[in-house]
DNA sequence: GACATATAGTTAGCCAGCTAACTATAGTGA
DNA sequence: TCACTATAGTTAGCTGGCTAACTATATGTC
C-alpha cells in the first residue's frame, strides 16, 4: 500500500496549496500519516511471519481455522473472510496443504465444497508463532495508555465508518 | 495488505487467551483496527486514482516531479522518496513516458543518469486530479476535530517510532 | 593512471494478489 | 421435471511489486 517515503512537510504544501487552495494542509498530513503508519506496521507484521516461514495470508487461514469449533471451514467462507478472492483462497489452501497445515477433506453434504481442516501440524506452528505474535503485539501498543488506545480505536473507525465520503 | 475482514471479537479472543495466556486482547483489537483501516484508507485512494486512470506509484511520481523547483529528478532519487525499488521505478517511468506524463532527458553531467521531467501533460493531469483529491480528504478529516486530528497522528508516530519491538 | 569499489539504470524471473471464464453441483419456480 | 439461476472451486492470464544479476559510468586510492 503506501509506500511514499518522503511525506509532505508544510513548506511543500504550502506550495501545492498556491496552486490548489482547497487543501487543507494539516488534514493531508494526518491521512498520509495513517496510511504510513498502517504500511509500515503492516510490513514489520510479514518480517516478523517469515521468520516463521509464513505469509500473512497463510497464517489468516490457520488461524481462521482455529476460530472454529471443528477447526473446519470452506474455502469461500475462508476466502471472504479473509477478504481475498476465490481465486487467492486457492493457492493459498495449495500451499498450506502442501506443508501440511491444513488438509482438503470431500464435503459428501455439497459436493461442491471442500472441508478444509487444521491439521494438529498447523496447530502446532500456530503453537509457535502465536505467544510471540501477542509478546510483540502487546510491547508495540503498550506505548499508548489504555484510554489512549480505546481513542485511537475510536477515531480510527470513525474514518472508517466514512471513508464512502472517498469513492 | 491487512486483508482479514472478520476482526476477532471478544469471545474469539477469550478463546485465543485460554490456549495463548499472554495476549493482551485489547492491544491486539487497536492494533488490528489500525492495520485494517490503513488497508482499507489505501483501497479507497486507489479506487479514487482509478478513475482518473492513475494508479498510486505513478500518481507519486508525478507528485515527487512537481515538488521539484524544475519539476526533474532521477529515476534513483524518485525510487528512494516513492520507497519502491530501483527496478520498480524503471517501469513505472515506462508507463508514465509511453502516455506523455514524463519524459526522460539525457543527463550529460553524468551519464549513467536521466532528467526526468514531468511534462505540461502531466502537470495537467496532477490539475485534474489533484483539486478533488484535496476536497475528498478535506471531507474525511473534517470528521476529527482538529484537536483530535493532532492527537491521532502524535499517537500514530508514537507506534511508528517503537515499531522495532516487532522485528 | 590503473584498478577496486560504488552508483545508476535496466532486464529477467519470481510472487501474491486480481478478474474472467470454465466446470460441476445445488436450488428454485413454471 | 426440467430449465434457469446461483454457488463452489479451479484455471489461465494479467498486474505491480520484489531481488539478483548485468552493463555502463564515476569515484577514490595506491
Amino acid at each position: 500500500m503506501l509506500k511514499l517515503k518522503d511525506l509532505p512537510d508544510s513548506k511543500i504544501l504550502t506550495k501545492f496549496a498556491a496552486r490548489y487552495p482547497q487543501a487543507n494542509i494539516d488534514g493531508v498530513i494526518h491521512f498520509l500519516t495513517l496510511l504510513r503508519v498502517g504500511s509500515d506496521l503492516s510490513d514489520v507484521l510479514d518480517n516478523f511471519l517469515g521468520q516463521y516461514g509464513l505469509l500473512q495470508g497463510r497464517w489468516w487461514v490457520l488461524i481462521l481455522l482455529m476460530r472454529e469449533q471443528d477447526l473446519t471451514s470452506t474455502p469461500s467462507s475462508l476466502a471472504k473472510k479473509a477478504g481475498v478472492s476465490r481465486a487467492t483462497m486457492t493457492g493459498l489452501i495449495d500451499g498450506l496443504d502442501k506443508e501440511g497445515l491444513v488438509i482438503r477433506v470431500a464435503n459428501v453434504a455439497d459436493r461442491r465444497k471442500f472441508h478444509i481442516r487444521l491439521t494438529s501440524t498447523g496447530q502446532a506452528k500456530l503453537d509457535e508463532v502465536m505467544p510471540e505474535y501477542y509478546r510483540r503485539v502487546d510491547r508495540l501498543m503498550s506505548i499508548l495508555s489504555p484510554d489512549e488506545g480505546e481513542l485511537l480505536s475510536t477515531m480510527l473507525m470513525k474514518l472508517q465508518n466514512n471513508r464512502d465520503i472517498f469513492e
